[in-house]
RNA sequence: GCAGGGGUAGCCAAGCCAGGUCAACGGCGAUAGACUCAAGAUCUAUUCCUGUAGAGGUUCGAGCGUUCGAAUCGCUCCCCCUGCACCA
């Protein structure tokens, strides 16, 4: 009979279709066992690709692998909707972007759909819908779809009002200056590499430049800006482009002379300035001296085309001594300065500079690349080995790497010098303006650098289970580095106002931390059993806190089920969240959650990347979509792909044709199934309890594996060894009909989680009537391993492997085949030697000794001690498996002539198997003495 | 700069924390064979080098070292990648 073709698109949407009509998705209070996970919702930017289905898929495998191990799973889900993501794509399809209109039209929206688009919350709305529909419940996830829900609900407002006016409680919330990125017309802009906000310079960082006051004589200021503050001891003059029109401007009292670029930016950021509408010639101040602050010395102002007006106040200060392109310009300067030495450095002698530039032979200012090469190579050594010298005064004999922030907040505090902020690369917003940093004064921060926050927050993630081990490792130190985030912007942005003040909207990183306990009102939202006006402040500290009195029979409710499902047991997130999400996570529950509703665990998982190793994005135009991948290969395929492919945590390079791979897998796998059951009836008493014990074994490995979230070892188990056992079992002549059903039975329900559709598909095959996703997971039976008979094959296969080994080099074509099976008397004194080891005694006298007392060795002494002379050092190689196995009784010879017709159908010759201590044997070759236990000789012939 | 991750055979990728079961799981690719009119799928074998007896040699970025023994531990070096804040 032909099998059928595994038909996996009626399959998976047959399958879905009874899961959610029996609702087995739905958490239910039942077992109190609970289990809860969930994984940082995605926000809502657009179509999603293949790389975002692999969390989602950990996750469901792991929250069906609990369901099926006796746990009520409460797998949840929502969206993150606060932020620029819904905006940006509204704006896109409001400016009838065509790249977004295009992928609108191919996903099926009509024209006058894609209109409606252009308002966020239509946004909101339809990926929401999309999100379930088309990618979670089209991957067969058992979320709990009652309760979906998102950040930018009535109710989810009040609810992160509450947690603001906790943090304020608990003092968490203070105010402070803070530089931000700016546009003039569109106001804040987030500068990213996925460039949301802004045409270019998404990758663009912000340096800080220190503005330090020279005086000319007159006592007007000329700022230089400078990364390197305390080389202000090794300046000999300064520069000025002669081509560039400065401006005059008054900055708290004092006058100062910048590029009328830098103008716009002090304004931004210093608040006070003042232009005078006088113009300064850059030639006009060529020629002038100006003086030193702190030093008192006076330099002259020297020409410079090289000053960029728009790099921080195009007026550069001149360290020849230690900056190669002071050193060339000064040179073709052709001025007699000397340059002033400050550093000692190791492998420089007195002008590093200099030599640098010598070293790279570079003669000219228009080597640029020579120039940054020799900079970096300058400022490096300089920074790690160099320590300032007598040039400078007090600070002399301090290594560089400590003395920068030092001599910098000394200038500041004595006024002569002030920070300037600017992007390592120009940025421009979406509306062709320049983005600025401006300085917002009273911006509100959590206080996450709270030193008791932060300690107790370590001494929390210290009992919480962190996969992988070495992200838990790294936590203190994130902790420790996370500083205070401003969590407040006003702007065109999706979120919860600011209890605190008026028309700022909550950043999105900060409306998330304790996002999952929303899942437990979601649900009575959802149902209109509870209003958003109802969700006083009094409601949620009733909840979550078990202050106050309940005013409704709901409040009760809600409190029973907060308290049944609360703790959160795992989140599940992408790499991106280790230094973001999960640390204000933890956090924000240390901070206001009572310490047995503090998250339980952590899931980290990398990424799906593109090839050559890049990050799959829509821009990249690499990504495949979701719904055109399940098509192609299959859900259950994708799931295995996900788990199998590697580990977790590592990034994996999308393959379609190792998706493809997979599929076929998923296929022969339905197949080999079905034959399966159409074996003939035929019993082996050694065989069938070798396979299942074996069977055993994985399904101990694999439950191990799977509490500890270990997936790729689990589907390994489960699709190719345990493949690789039934193959084996049936190639060695196994058909025991019982037998056969039971793993078959078992094997099925091993793979639920990881395949499901497949597996229910199977298990009505069989003729079940009930899912295979709610029963109960195997569990290993130590009364169904059979040591003997697992050695026994063992033993099988390493002959097996010999046989095949000598076959090869000799390149006989065997007629017959001799086993000289290891006579008993080794195998005893085998035993004795183990034995020995592991009370740490062996060694070839004691083994001896023991061996005479035994009258039957003593008759055969010079065997014996020819024997046991090699013993000691070969059995401190073996590790303990290969020990144990030796202490085992097996009778080889009996199990070998159970084998034998295996053998005989493999070699296809005879197969004689002996004792090799047997009277009279035919042993041409004289191989019979070379026999060990559970590796016989081998004649061949 | 600060913090973190990594370099394993033709490719992808386990192993490393707890050294010996490691010539190194698994997959892909390749070669040969079986099945087939054929293709595909599937199965079987081989896939670092040498070898007419189950062996030996050389490997896990490079180099030292610890050890009876190192892909695994320590040190030094080289190379790649990621995050660093208002993007989620």
């Amino acid at each position: 009979m032909e099998t059928k073709k595994y038909d996996y698109v009626t399959v998976e949407k047959t399958w879905q279709k009874k899961w959610f009509d029996a609702k087995i998705h739905i958490a239910e209070k039942k077992k109190q066992n609970k289990f809860f996970i969930h994984f940082a919702y995605p926000g809502v930017s657009g179509y999603l690709h293949v790389g975002h289905m692999r969390g989602f898929t950990y996750c469901d495998v792991i929250a069906r692998y609990k369901r099926m191990m006796g746990y009520d799973v409460l797998f949840p889900a929502g969206f993150h909707a606060s932020g620029i993501p819904s905006v940006g794509f509204a704006k896109k399809v409001e400016r009838n972007d065509k790249e977004t209109i295009d992928l609108l039209k191919k996903n099926g929206c009509t024209n006058d759909f894609i209109k409606k688009l252009a308002d966020p919350l239509e946004v909101v709305k339809y990926f929401s819908k999309v999100y379930v529909d088309e990618y979670w419940k089209r991957f067969g996830f058992l979320i709990d779809y009652t309760r979906l829900t998102n950040t930018i609900s009535a109710g989810y407002n009040k609810f992160i009002s509450w947690q603001f006016h906790k943090l304020n409680d608990k003092k968490l919330l203070v105010q402070k200056p803070h530089f931000a990125p700016y546009c003039p017309n569109c106001g804040p802009v987030a500068v990213d590499k996925s460039e949301t906000d802004v045409l270019c310079g998404g990758s663009s960082e912000i340096l800080e430049f220190t503005i330090i006051k020279f005086t000319l004589s007159n006592g007007t200021i000329l700022p230089a800006a400078t990364l390197r503050p305390e080389t202000i001891f090794g300046v000999t003059n300064m520069w000025v482009n002669p081509n560039v029109e400065y401006q005059k401007i008054e900055v708290n009292d004092e006058i100062w002379i910048c590029s009328e670029e830098c103008v716009k930016k002090l304004s931004y950021q210093f608040g006070n300035i003042k232009k005078l509408n006088e113009i300064v010639p850059g030639k006009k101040l060529v020629g002038k001296k100006c003086i030193v602050p702190e030093i008192n010395r006076e330099i002259p102002i020297l020409s410079g085309v090289f000053a960029d007006p728009k790099i921080a106040t195009g007026i550069v200060m001149s360290v020849p001594a230690h900056a190669p392109y002071d050193w060339i310009a000064l040179v073709e300067s052709k001025q007699p300065i000397q340059p002033i030495t400050i550093i000692d450095v190791k492998g420089f002698e007195d002008n590093p500079a200099k030599e640098a530039c010598e070293q790279l032979k570079i003669t000219s200012q228009t080597q640029i690349e020579k120039l940054d090469e020799a900079t970096d190579l300058v400022y490096k050594k300089e920074f790690h080995t160099g320590a300032l010298n007598d040039n400078c005064g007090s600070y002399s004999g301090i290594k560089i790497s400590e003395i920068k922030d030092t001599v910098k907040n000394d200038l500041i505090t004595e006024n002569l010098a002030a920070t300037l902020r600017e992007f390592s690369e120009e940025v421009i917003c979406r509306c062709k303006e320049k983005v600025v940093i401006k300085n917002i004064p009273d911006q509100w921060f959590i206080k996450y650098s709270d030193e008791t926050l932060t300690q107790n927050s370590k001494d929390y993630a210290e009992t919480m289970n962190i996969y992988p081990q070495e992200y838990k490792d790294g936590i203190p130190k994130i902790l420790d580095w996370f500083d205070d985030r401003a969590v407040i912007r006003k702007g065109s942005w999706l979120g919860t106002e600011f209890p605190f003040k008026k028309d700022w909207i909550i950043e999105p990183i900060s409306d998330s931390t304790l996002y999952p306990a929303y899942y437990i009102f979601s649900k009575y939202v959802n149902e209109e059993k509870i209003s958003a006006e109802e969700m006083t402040e009094e409601f949620f500290d009733y909840i979550f806190l078990g202050t106050g009195t309940p005013e409704s029979d709901v409040w009760r409710q809600i409190k029973s089920d907060f308290d049944y499902w609360y703790p959160v047991d795992i989140n599940l997130g992408g790499k991106e969240h280790k230094t973001v999400h999960f640390p204000v996570y933890i956090m924000n529950h240390v901070a206001v959650m009572p310490e047995d509703k503090c998250p339980r665990g952590l899931f980290v998982h990398w990424w799906v990347t593109q090839k050559g190793k890049e990050k799959i994005s829509k821009s990249k135009g690499g990504a495949e979509p979701i719904l055109e991948a399940a098509t192609t290969y299959g859900v259950d395929a994708m799931r295995l792909y996900y788990t199998h492919v590697g580990s977790p945590f590592v990034d994996i390079e999308w393959d379609p044709e190792i998706v493809a791979k997979y599929k076929k897998r998923i296929a022969n796998i339905y197949k080999i199934i079905l034959e399966l059951s159409e074996k003939k009836e035929q019993t082996n008493m050694h065989l069938d309890n070798w396979l299942i014990s074996i069977l055993n074994r994985r399904i101990k490995k694999i439950v191990d594996a799977f509490e500890n979230f270990d997936l790729r070892v689990v589907s390994n188990e489960i699709f190719f060894e345990c493949q690789r056992d039934i193959q084996w079992y049936l190639k060695r002549g196994g058909g025991d009909k019982t037998l056969i059903n039971k793993f078959v039975k078992i094997w099925i329900t091993l793979l639920t989680p990881v395949t499901p559709h497949l597996a229910e598909e199977l298990w009505q095959i069989l003729g079940k009537t009930a899912f295979v996703s709610n029963e109960p997971y195997p569990k290993f039976n130590s009364e169904e391993i059979h040591e003997r008979d697992e050695i026994g094959e063992y033993l099988l296969s390493e002959i097996i492997d010999d046989t095949s080994e000598i076959l090869k080099v000799t390149k006989i074509s065997p007629k017959k085949i001799c086993i000289y099976v290891a006579p008993a008397w080794k195998q005893d004194i085998f035993r004795k030697a183990i034995e020995l080891h592991m009370d740490n005694k062996l060694d070839v006298g004691v083994l001896m000794k023991q061996a005479m007392s035994d009258p039957n060795l003593k008759a055969m002494a010079k065997n014996v001690s020819q024997f046991a002379g090699k013993l000691p050092g070969e059995i401190k190689k073996l590790s303990e498996n290969d020990r144990n196995r030796y202490l085992v009784d097996v009778d080889e010879k009996d199990y070998l002539e159970h084998a034998k017709k295996y053998l005989v159908d493999v070699f296809s010759c005879d197969i004689e198997i002996v004792s090799a201590d047997e009277k009279g044997i035919y042993d041409p070759a004289n191989k019979s003495k070379f026999a060990v236990p559970l590796r016989p000789a081998l004649y061949i012939e």
